[in-house]
DNA sequence: CACCGGTTTGAAATCGATTTCAATATAAAA
DNA sequence: TTTTATATTGAAATCGATTTCAAACCGGTG
């Protein structure tokens, strides 16, 4: 370790940044630089650290001393330009039009850690966007101006035709979320409707009879849910149940939402949530209002948040798996990249039991 | 809206995407390009695009009518090779090679996404590494190669050596953690000796005798809350108690952590927990052992993660305004970037009483 | 009509890499 | 020893912008 610091002081000190640096004049150590001290021309020196086959052995290995000497990177904006393209993907965070509020999930943020890993092991940079309007010319505008070669968009919101028409036109996009059949763009995502199906099928097995959806359905993947949902009560009960009860993504309107629905029809015993974040609004709700969770009222949230296993009650939920999905998009974009056209991907879900649904 | 998408449509067709792309072409508008449909050379498509007041304004509106019907955009690599910079910021997540976790915090993803709207406030990107080892030489090489103009470390870790040793090589760094007295980089961070004192007085008020504190000091923020809770508790007291009760960032840890601690020591009536997440954990513990919070047990917890007022019970804990330290963090790298010295500051914190610890 | 100061414009150099293609060095074959 | 095939190398062009500097143009004077 310590030598490594030594080195990092070194390198920066010969490039000019000096220790008093106030106006760093950021003089980079540049090829030219390398092929002079190694008494070789450029193109010598770039076939050495592209490890092309075509250099002499002695030859590389003195370009090879005199670059680590002088800690010589590559210059990412000069190689791009000439080989146009970036070596980098916008993560762009679509919250959506409709609403102002920012993805601030923990879920999400496990996926984004993801991905960077993924693409990092590609050799791939993350460029992040929290564009909280206005995707759509962003997104353009990122792919327009290089700054990234392709796009992965987190929280397609409730109209996807900004993604559709970007897809249309041929740019190089891979969409987390739900699946429809006719989507135009590569999509990977968790299995909501069977994820809506195992929560709801279980809570029935723990004896729940009246039972709501609590979410947002006009979300593409919330709406895969509800309809695992209501495969799970049937179609008819469907039919009869009462409507999904919104709720945002957050806590709060969860607890509201479920208030709302439990003084309307007290006869509610099980509630399918859209999220964890919903349930655990779902749950403060029952405490609130001195209803007994799973004794009266059994509650399975989706995403297993690091948080859900030490709520109280530990929260019954469906957990997706973040490692795969975000290898899977950065594998995606980069498939698409070299010219591929990669099928959409469904990842399996899990459902892990806690005592917000066990007797 | 409707008339964005088509735009969008357009500006790819004639860019050579098409509509059954597969080994698109990534062909775009050039400069060139526009200055021949303009009728102009490429210096004076430079001006007009920026805002340059040499130009003839009958010039400047053909060449803005030409350029906005081919949805021209500057090659950013281009633009950025001949201005030797990027308009990129990185932001590091230095978990630090102690633990080979990942911070998955909600709090710092807060604070990422707040990050990243200030720094595009001010046109800059932000490329996101979470490099799990050796973040020293990733960071370096973000610098080197010109992929970003500067870095944002966030997690110092309990090793700020790398740190001091790029800074002191005039690297432009700026990161969030805790001040202290003679670091030679610019920090930006909440008031966490304040935090903890805050914190540990109100305990106190609320009547606990014999508290103690859970986290990791090893981490200077940490270790900054554990002298605030020294402080508070008066240092004689501080020495007489048991010494600060491990745990790492986790609920899980906070939890083994507080069985230890109150199973070693029943009399303890007040916890003082390093983060949410923690002292989630100690609440868990609290739960199983029977232990009834706030009446035989207060605790507090650090950052008022969202899921924290939902919690049972509610978490009393110390908010830190995430907005402004995004902000600061942003502002501060960019005016490391034009050369000035900014000071670190200190962003205040307000304590949020909620059931925990409330009687 | 020539000259002048000020306004517009463009030719050419530049940023730091990669790649083509021709030239040279080296080894093998005759 | 000369010829030929192969392995290495470098000169120059290129990627798409910006900037310097000189030239062209302008209306107004003398």
């Amino acid at each position: 370790m310590i030598s490594l610091l030594v080195n990092a002081t070194n390198a920066f000190k010969q490039n000019g940044y000096g220790n008093q640096m106030t106006r760093a004049r950021n003089r980079k150590v540049t090829i030219a630089d390398i092929a002079r001290l190694a008494g070789v021309s450029q193109p010598t020196v770039s076939r050495v650290m592209n490890e092309s086959p075509l250099v002499k052995k002695e030859t590389r290995e003195r370009v090879l001393e005199v670059a680590r000497k002088h800690n010589y990177q590559i210059n990412a904006n000069a190689r791009n330009l000439r080989l146009r393209r970036t070596m980098t993907v916008a993560v762009v965070w679509a919250s959506g039009p409709e609403s102002g509020q920012r993805l601030s999930d923990p879920f999400f943020f496990d996926l984004l850690g993801n991905i960077a890993d993924a693409l990092g092991e590609h050799g791939y940079d993350l460029l992040l966007s929290t564009a909280l309007q206005d995707n759509v010319r962003r997104s353009e505008a990122f792919l327009e101006s290089r700054k990234a070669d392709g796009l992965i968009v987190i929280g397609q919101g409730t109209d996807d035709r900004p993604l559709r028409s970007l897809a249309a036109a041929g740019a190089p996009i891979v969409a987390w979320g739900a699946v429809a059949p006719d989507q135009p763009y590569c999509t990977v995502g968790g299995d909501n409707a069977q994820g809506g199906y195992l929560a709801t099928a279980h809570l029935i097995e723990r004896g729940a009879r009246r039972l709501i959806f609590l979410g947002d359905i006009s979300h593409p993947e919330i709406a895969m849910r509800y309809r695992g949902f209501k495969t799970a009560i049937g179609e008819q009960a469907a039919e009869e149940a009462a409507k999904p009860a919104y709720a945002h993504f957050d806590t709060q309107s969860g607890l509201v939402s479920t208030k709302e629905a439990l003084q309307h029809n007290p006869e509610i015993d099980g509630i399918v949530a859209s999220s964890d974040a919903v349930a655990m609004g779902a749950l403060a709700a029952a405490a609130e209002m001195g209803i007994a969770v799973p004794e009266q009222l059994v509650v399975t949230g989706y995403d297993d948040i690091s948080s859900s296993a030490y709520f109280k009650p530990p929260l019954t939920t469906i957990r997706q798996d973040t490692v795969l999905g975000g290898k899977l998009l950065a594998e995606r974009i980069i498939d698409i990249l070299a010219g591929a056209r990669p099928d959409s991907a469904t990842i399996p879900i899990e459902l892990v039991v806690r005592a917000s649904s066990k007797a």
